[in-house]
DNA sequence: AGCACGCCGACT
DNA sequence: GTCGGCGTGCTC
């Protein structure tokens, strides 16, 4: 006799424990049986149910599963084979279970969706005089909402230093109420003019257009290399009409949503309701609507951020990803994926191509578009009569020689003012928000950090307190040491909203705009922040990062980088590749059509080579240059780092549990995996060594990425998950991360 | 991680 | 004699 025995991925195991579980489908499910089907088992000693998914189905002698358990029912099938194939392939490569990577693929309630999506609140009431039977609490949160208009609810609860029951006491009163953050609205929606313009292309375009047409099909990857304004966008857009043109699906990765509306709003024009959007920020009913319409071949075009990758489109032909160097394509939880590998798995199953695109492509894949692993498609002139900006570095130790004390520059005040006059616009990037950095005291030297973190409170003029940045504390300002109780307290750095009093001060008419994760939270969401700096109701957009990265405004023929070394003496391998991307990327932002821009850099570091190459946009010069370094260093794409980072509330343990990861490893590696060649860092504090109360420690192993490697690392893992001396140290291991020094 | 099993001390 | 402390080990 013969029983069908399925494998399922089970819910809710632990990494330690988690294997291929076998299950004997009855023949009573036997024909709904399919490897992606949802099904309920049981599990453990008392046989608990819990849910799973089948990933193989094989035939089998009865005496040789007389002892296995029974599947107890089945659900439909939730996910293509191709999905379940690669959720397999991943857990082989993020360290967690099969289930933590099948649940990335699965929309319904099952979703990725855990308490991200901000819950916001807003008044029902209009005047303060509504407001006669409000306890002490309760005004203070009233009188913030009056000010600000609306705010996230755990904002306003570390504002307002209230609970979230003050919050609920004023919903019962119907004076405020809960409402879900409304990141992205189709702006097409209703409208059923599309944009059916045939793309026309210059004769570069062309080429690299075609170059990449013939990759269609050929289940590889490539890279559209070209500068800020040379139209990449058209020429993607272009392969994209081709593909679905022959009948297949195309996934559009683009770093973040909010940052990208002009890139959205052309997908809209052109494809209509072909179009799906797919972010984080979306509620779990409309981002079920979106998966039904992937899943039933209504959307043929997925937009979307890096889980946009695991979208269930069953015909996939092209992906494209937009800005392939942005950092936010990895992801930092569990699982530990890069949408670029994803990517690339999806291509080779599919038969599909997958097209990186960027003006500044990481030293990694640009090495690889270099050596033939990728397909290299260039374009160098920008699109219509643009120009390059023309770039001025100005030394900003010349300017504190010169008496001028504040972080602006002469020049950049007098381009800044010629632009006002001239009604243009201007974009100007700080890497702090807040208003000083940096508090300390002048009697004792102490700096004023927080005490979850260990990190330095920010001043914050908005609500006159101390935060921090990372865990959202914040403190009353006193100008009291801590430590010796003097009064000296000493303020310095510039954050965004001192830079924006400063300008504001210089230039007493101009109305300027500031937009960083404070102002983005609260007042006004980042999409009508820039639709009003569109429209022309400012003359100066001040930022953080934010301002940088995919903008396209017309007037805007200046553009400052106040402080251009913050980022660059960050002592880390992956430094001056960002500091080059943001520079070059904020540079070109300036003249984008035929007004031609300029481009101000600040530094007090003239020389730096980075800072060079990006003010004359010189992407291969830069290359070849931090390729150099990457070589005699060993760093990527030289060798693979895997990094464990060990966190948890006693330090002691913590480092405890690093030493023992760190002798294991050198024990496996001088017997059973001494075939493995590796250099170890560490295990020492994590740079950041306390965030939120929880202590850090990390260890880095420079190697080879293999199978044999990770098989080693699992088996250090399940040794090290076995002592419960460290059963409340967690241990997470990531590939080639941003953040190794 | 749960959860059952079991081996030992305290008790109506 | 039985109840329940938590230490130990397994999860198809």
């Amino acid at each position: 006799m013969k029983a069908v025995v399925a494998t399922v991925a089970v819910d809710n195991t632990f990494f330690s424990f988690d294997t291929d579980y076998s299950y004997i489908v009855p023949n009573s499910i036997l024909e709904n049986a399919q490897i992606g089907s949802k099904v309920s088992v049981p599990f453990g000693r008392g046989d608990k149910t819990r849910d799973g998914i089948i990933i193989e189905l094989v035939e089998t002698d009865l005496e040789k599963s007389n002892n296995l358990k029974k599947i107890k029912s089945i659900d439909e099938k939730l996910l293509d084979d191709e999905l379940v194939k690669l959720a397999v392939w991943l857990k082989e490569r993020c360290f967690c279970t099969t289930y933590d990577c099948l649940k990335q693929m699965l929309p319904r309630k099952y979703g990725v969706l855990k308490g991200k999506s901000e819950r916001m609140v807003r008044l029902l009431v209009d005047d303060e005089s509504e407001l006669s039977q409000v306890t002490k609490k309760q005004k203070i949160v009233c009188d913030l909402l009056f000010d600000i208009g609306t705010a996230g609810a755990n904002e306003i609860c570390e504002f307002c230093s209230v609970g979230i029951s003050v919050l609920k006491n004023l919903e019962n009163n119907g004076i405020i109420e809960f409402y879900s953050k409304e990141i992205y609205r189709n702006p097409y929606e209703n409208k059923e003019v599309l944009d059916n313009s045939e793309i026309l292309l210059s004769e570069e375009q062309q080429k690299a257009y075609l170059t990449n047409k013939n990759m269609l099909g050929s289940g590889k990857s490539g890279l559209l290399f070209g500068v800020t304004g040379s139209g990449k966008t058209q020429i993607y857009l272009k392969l994209i009409d081709d593909v679905i043109e022959n009948g297949k699906d195309v996934i559009v990765l683009v770093p973040e949503i909010a940052l990208t509306p002009q890139t959205l709003s052309i997908f809209h024009r052109r494809y209509g309701d072909k179009v799906a959007v797919i972010h984080s920020g979306l509620s779990l009913g409309e981002r079920n609507d979106e998966y039904k319409r992937i899943d039933r071949g209504l959307a043929k075009i997925v937009v979307g951020t890096r889980s946009a990758i695991f979208a269930p489109v069953h015909n996939l032909g092209l992906i494209v990803m937009d800005e392939e160097q942005e950092q936010t394509y990895k992801s930092e939880r569990t699982p530990r994926y890069n949408a670029k590998d994803i990517a690339k798995f999806r291509a080779r199953y599919n038969k599909a191509y997958f097209l990186m695109s960027s003006a500044t492509p990481s030293i990694e894949t640009y090495s690889n578009a270099l050596n033939g692993k990728y397909v290299l498609s260039t374009v160098t002139q920008r699109y219509g009569n643009a120009v390059l900006p023309n770039v001025i570095t100005v030394d900003m130790k010349n300017e504190m020689k010169n008496g001028n004390k504040s972080p602006i520059s002469s020049i950049l005040l007098q381009h800044l003012t010629e632009t006002i006059d001239n009604g243009k616009q201007a974009i100007l990037l700080i890497n702090r928000r807040g208003y000083n950095t940096f508090i300390a005291c002048n009697e004792c030297g102490h700096v004023i950090t927080c005490p979850n973190c260990s990190i330095s409170l920010t001043y914050h003029s908005y609500n006159n307190r101390l935060v921090c940045h990372y865990c959202g504390y914040t403190k009353k300002l006193d100008n009291i040491c801590p430590e010796c109780g003097s009064d000296a307290v000493r303020y310095s750095g510039f954050g965004t909203q001192r830079i924006e009093e400063e300008l504001q001060a210089l230039l007493p008419d101009a109305k300027i705009l500031r937009m960083d994760a404070d102002t983005t939270t609260a007042k006004f969401s980042h999409e009508k922040l820039l639709e009003q700096f569109g429209n022309k109701e400012y003359n100066i957009l001040i930022g953080t990062q934010m301002v940088a990265k995919g903008l396209d405004f017309e007037d805007v023929t200046l553009v400052g980088v106040v402080n251009a070394d913050n980022s660059l003496y960050d002592q880390n391998y992956t430094a001056s590749e960002r500091s080059f991307d943001l520079i070059t990327q904020v540079v070109g932002r300036a003249g984008r059509r035929d007004n031609s821009g300029t481009a101000i850099i600040q530094t007090v570091n003239p020389q730096n080579e980075t800072i060079d190459f990006a003010s004359h946009q010189d992407y291969i010069g830069f290359y070849n240059n931090e390729i150099m370094i990457r070589k005699l260093m060993i760093y990527p794409p030289f060798c693979d780092i895997y990094s464990a980072t060990f966190t948890g509330e006693n330090e002691n343990t913590v480092a405890l549990c690093s030493k023992a990861f760190f002798d294991r490893l050198v024990e496996y590696n001088s017997d059973e995996y001494k075939d493995i060649k590796l250099v170890v860092l560490g295990p020492t504090q994590a740079k950041i060594s306390k965030i939120n109360n929880t202590y850090r420690y990390r260890l880095a192993i420079k190697c080879k990425n293999s199978q044999r490697i990770r098989q080693m690392i699992t088996k250090i893992l399940k040794d090290v998950n076995k002592d419960k001396v460290y059963s409340k140290v967690s241990i997470s291991i990531s590939l080639n991360p941003p953040d190794i020094s």
